[in-house]
DNA sequence: GTGGTTATTCAACGCCTGTAGAATTCAACA
DNA sequence: TGTTGAATTCTACAGGCGTTGAATAACCAC
């Protein structure tokens, strides 16, 4: 407190151009190896960079997660859209949205953060309420009932399938193309999205 | 070789229970903390024992892991058997019996195998060639179409299901009691195992 | 120039890891 | 009893980890 207002003097701070290098090196160890996997050190390097130097940006391991995961879209507003397009072919367009984020690798970061999550009770909160949450109230909010459980069997066809082409790397699913898959899965997000969870077929 | 085979004196190997209380131990940690997060130092500890003893029995960690993780059933002889007993049925067979053998923590290997092959290659190998495998051998035998690909959109439900309700903890997959899950996630199996996979609905 | 502020590095601490080898206890047989 | 071989423990190494605090270098304002 008391910082005076004016004080304009010093160095600037974010001029350059390594705290987004340092950032980007983060997102490809995270995706690649996880939490616990991925190593400060390992992100320096990759970074050309001084270890201290990300804990001087960053503070610790867990803010630099936090920061380098956060998902670069709105699955929520991916859904929304897809509803307000065509209700009836709502799965297809999500499969089709997530398939295509996840195989531009400009956007890995769900990747890391799907890896993360099954050994870092910090990741599973940030799947559980900035990934779910979000399905969640998009769904509620379009009137839709027990939108939890939407969400939640939603996120499960999708993380599986994520888990299998992407981390597993199940051949039939590496080689597919991509509108194969989304034929194939489509009708289970369908379901999940607007059917009846108890009975067998119908929308 | 030229080991002679009426070498009988000295302490006889295997009878003792510690080797099965390591086994038991690793067992717990791999599914807790995955193949990163356990450690042998804690593995020892939680089964009264040196951690020098452990590799005494097991050699190194890797070997450890195979071991503990072997899954205790065949998933290829559940789905031939659901198959056997009535095909239309089957996804909900298939589902209810993954349940069962997840929420019985008798039988906790699959979880852990799931949690470390998320970011260990060599649980990524076992969960494609033992699980995964299996079930394509298992379908194909059957006659069916593309039994990889079925094989494979198989595994993804069930391990997205998995990791929803028992890792990342969503809590209406986690309060669902075990039949409404089967019924909500049931479709999608039967589609994988028997549908049309480029169509909508229909088996 | 000088002084203040930030970027960046260096060197190190304390801790935990998997693992190795020697030493010791213990059960089974001669 | 004495010998044997396995079960078990003790001690220790070498390396990696996240993190820290002090030091230097670059920049900006005066």
């Amino acid at each position: 407190m008391m910082t005076s207002p004016d004080k304009r003097s010093g160095r600037r701070p974010g001029s350059t151009a390594t705290r987004e290098a340092i950032l980007l090196a983060a997102r490809e160890a995270f995706t690649d190896s996880g939490y616990r996997g991925a190593t400060i050190r390992a992100i320096a390097v990759a970074a050309g960079v001084d270890p201290a130097l990300v804990m001087h940006f960053f503070g610790n391991k867990e803010a630099l997660f936090a920061e380098a995961m956060r998902p670069p879209f709105e699955p929520a507003a991916v859904l929304a859209a897809a509803m307000a397009a065509d209700p009836a072919n709502a799965g297809a367009v999500v499969a089709t949205f997530f398939l295509d984020a996840w195989d531009s690798d400009s956007r890995r970061s769900l990747l890391g953060l799907v890896r993360s999550a099954v050994t870092e009770e910090s990741a599973a909160a940030m799947v559980r309420d900035g990934l779910v949450g979000g399905v969640e109230t998009a769904l509620a909010s379009l009137g839709t009932d027990r939108p939890g459980m939407r969400a939640s069997l939603i996120a499960t066809q999708l993380i599986g399938l994520a888990i299998g082409r992407y981390i597993v790397r199940l051949q039939p699913l590496v080689d597919a193309p991509r509108n194969e898959l989304v034929a194939a899965v489509a009708p289970a997000l369908q379901r999940y999205i607007s059917g009846d969870l108890t009975k067998g077929e119908g929308s």
